[in-house]
DNA sequence: TTCTTATTGATTGATATCCAATCCTGTGTT
DNA sequence: AACACAGGATTGGATATCAATCAATAAGAA
């Protein structure tokens, strides 16, 4: 009952991230206070944040619209979630106990079993989390949400992208880094980081128009429980039957 | 007459890295409707704004307040600015061409004259702002702004500290800072940046109650033209009886 | 027909007013 | 002195309203 706005960026989020809502997608502000059933100046400081956060761009007089990001605002931000991983990298390779490597071998091994198990979602999501949890093993906030939102503007960038992707060696590279990192092999480690995000944002393929294939309305009827609780985390699933191999996922291989 | 709250927000953020509105002030609504001239919306909106981005508070229903960081934060925010700056410096020593390199000294040769001619204000501002140029050259605007918003934050920081500086080698820590990436000592480099940061925060101490010297409406009187633009940089000094020597500068090294 | 211009509709930016929830404070009681 | 309660003040939000601007359509001229 308290911080609608906060809660309604939030789920505005969740659901672009989920690409529910795409990018170039009209975030009409009556629209939405219907949806939510909410006033407009809610709804208007809800736009804020998400503009802020660079996931949606307030055009004056024209409204919002999910961020379209550009190519050159893909590799951007891919050059810089490089830079943030490999300096946080280079901080862990020093300064991180026993406990956190032990944390991380963990981390990685659920996710095999995962992938062992045929769990794509299960591992989809542990693949995600590894990232942040590396991050949170440097113990700092100010880090962990600058990561965070980097994080965030990835996936945004996934709703633009057209590419054939495997899920080959992730467990591999995460392994891997963890095994170079330990060792204090910080070299390596650091081009294993940067050839990883090179990859990926080199697979990239900007569809220029993006039509929106859900309007807000039904896009977001999953999230809204009669102002309950979240919903059981609803299937992001486009049409199954096109690109059905572009799923979510922050480990990505491109297939050369 | 667009984006009253975008333009509050600004000015707020001005004042506050000027150090007229200080950590743990109280920034009521209506006081700054009227002193802003308009509705308590656009505060609201304002105050959203330097929320996300972490110059105020907004605790429910008690209203928002100045950020007051601890000493923890400043060591986080400290670690990130660190981290940043040397990704940036790695980057750098690979990929600026010459003309990059000659805007580096340029600016450290505009400095060095500003602090021969006596003007210390303008040399505070060159300092402030090599680091900036340091970041744009990266050519990445998403670094851009994390970077910006560190130093935001910083120089919040700087409104909470008790400690005497002096502007020693400043240029000097620039001209090395330049020598060593050209010439691909990026190792050197990267410790110069870090032991700087160190070196700062170290010498923070934290006063743990700051009172408001002046009401926000005193604070934002200056930069009130009338709804005109800009005032020319009002004089941020606070009595200059006491801690004069604590002057605002983001390159400061602590006696030892 | 086609291009240019004008009108109209829709949407945003912003204000004023009102109400509920909550916090702070001051006072009174035990 | 400690506690409880009531009242004031402030925030969070709803609603209604107006102005400014954009977009799309309709009207008119070449």
């Amino acid at each position: 009952m308290s911080n609608r706005s906060q809660a309604i960026a939030d789920i505005l989020t969740r659901a672009i991230l989920d690409h529910r809502l795409v990018p170039g997608c009209k975030l009409g502000e009556r629209e939405l206070s219907e949806v939510f059933d909410v006033s407009r100046i809610v709804i208007r400081q809800s736009l804020i944040r998400l503009a802020d956060d660079g996931l949606a761009q307030i055009e004056r007089n024209r409204g919002a619209f999910v961020a379209r990001p550009s190519m050159q605002d893909a590799m951007e931000i891919y050059d810089a979630l490089t830079l943030v991983e490999q300096g946080v990298a280079a901080q862990l390779s020093d300064r991180l106990g026993p406990a956190g490597w032990a944390e991380l071998r963990q981390h990685v091994e659920r996710q095999r079993k995962a992938v062992a198990s045929g769990n794509d979602a299960l591992a989809d999501v542990l693949g995600q989390e590894f990232h942040t949890v590396f991050v949170r093993l440097s113990r700092n906030k100010v880090m962990q949400e600058i990561h965070a939102q980097l994080v965030r503007r990835t996936t945004l960038l996934r709703s633009l992208i057209t590419a054939d992707f495997d899920y080959c060696n992730l467990l591999d590279d995460h392994a891997k880094l963890i095994e170079l990192l330990e060792k204090g092999r910080l070299k390596p480690a650091m081009e294993l980081i940067d050839a990883h995000h090179r990859s990926v944002v080199r697979g990239y393929i900007m569809d220029r128009q993006v039509f929106p294939e859900l309007t807000p309305r039904e896009a977001l009827e999953p999230y809204l429980d009669g102002k309950a609780g979240e919903p059981p985390k609803p299937a992001p699933r486009k049409k199954a039957g096109e690109n059905g191999g572009a799923r979510t996922h922050t480990h990505v291989h491109v297939v050369k």
